[in-house]
DNA sequence: TACAGTAGAGAACGATGGTTCTCCAGGCAA
DNA sequence: TTGCCTGGAGAACCATCGTTCTCTACTGTA
């Protein structure tokens, strides 16, 4: 029998491309095993229904998705060059063709609301996200605060991307980014005042 | 004949409620018949295919949404507190019992990849709030790029929002909103510098 | 050569979905 | 009253989907 572990990877291999690409329940497992090149036996074999080729879609998304961020980041030094780094990547991954945002964000709001299983993937995938950047940023002795803006940022440029089909989001969220670390640098004290200044 | 504008404001109604909350391909026509009270006959005068119908429920929210906030923010009288406001107002939506993020950003993870349709009305709306917000803007004397920030930061708690399940992100981004207005604020110069504060 | 076990190709099956059709009840003009 | 139109309820129809089954070919072994 063909290596398990190979076929595994060709079925996973296609399946990520279609998902990704046309949606979850727009993709029947004929397209898949076509994709693939395995029959449908085969991949009944190596993954008891579809439920559960979407959730090792998502679960090695996942894997893949943080494995390449922490490359890119990790090429840089000062702690405040690696949170920069991350909006950089962003747009690396913006640009590459038939980008069409988040696979979790976009599997949550296909699937979010009748599998408990799918929403859970993408809590877990923010959160490790959240707490990857948080942990840069606090490295660069700023608050956990500033981590979470800095999240909202890159979490609004990978969904507006995808609608505009452009890579710009991930500038302006780097821009967006480098001010509210000046803003939150020890020059201006640990603890912005955001208290009303505009008035109300 | 019972007024055919009922009738369709019935049928939208059922089913803004089923495709926001389950997702549209996992709503049947079945579905919307039993929720609208409407028979599939009558369904199928009112809208001819499963599709039109969902292109008028993207219609008639984005319709929706849009004024809401619009009414939200109108009620402040200085632009800043108008740019505040549309903060605000994420968080009473996100606070609302089934919310689950924004539905066209839902339907265009969705949708986007197999219907050009779906994918414009997301395109659509989501240049609207863009336009709009960046007009609010301007109108405090600051540039449109922090616009643009400020929109990333929006959408960002609204998926944020969605997935974690809590409101808090509405927060977090309108604090943030509030250092970058700071920030572009005329003490500071139009123009922020930000290039390369953070070294490399 | 005979045989057991595995895999591939694709038909088959049961469920579901979008869409249409049938049949019947009720209102209304002549 | 009679005939006609509209609408409701739901069956019917056809395609598709997830899943399983059948049949055949092949490989390795005694």
């Amino acid at each position: 029998m063909p290596d398990r572990e190979a076929a595994q990877d060709q079925a996973l291999k296609a399946a990520e491309e279609l998902f990704y690409s046309r949606g979850i329940q727009a993709v029947g497992m004929d397209a898949v095993r076509n994709a693939s090149g395995l029959s449908l036996k085969r991949l009944y074999q190596l993954f008891p229904s579809k439920e559960a080729l979407v959730l090792e879609f998502l679960d090695r998304r996942d894997r893949r998705w943080r494995q390449a961020l922490a490359h890119h980041v990790d090429a840089r030094t000062t702690p405040e060059d690696q949170v920069v780094a991350v909006f950089e990547w962003l747009h690396t991954w913006f640009s590459e063709p038939g980008y069409r945002g988040c696979a979790f964000i976009n599997s949550f709001g296909e699937l979010g609301g009748i599998s408990p299983e799918v929403a859970a993937r993408a809590r877990r995938h923010k959160q490790a996200f959240r707490d990857y950047l948080v942990a840069l940023v606090t490295a660069t002795g700023r608050p956990a605060a500033l981590g979470d803006q800095l999240v909202l940022l890159a979490e609004g440029a990978i969904t507006t991307a995808a609608i505009t089909g452009t890579s710009q989001p991930a500038t302006q969220a780097r821009d967006a980014a480098r001010l509210l670390m000046l803003a939150y640098s020890r020059d201006n004290g640990e603890r912005p005042d955001v208290s009303q200044q505009t008035g109300e």
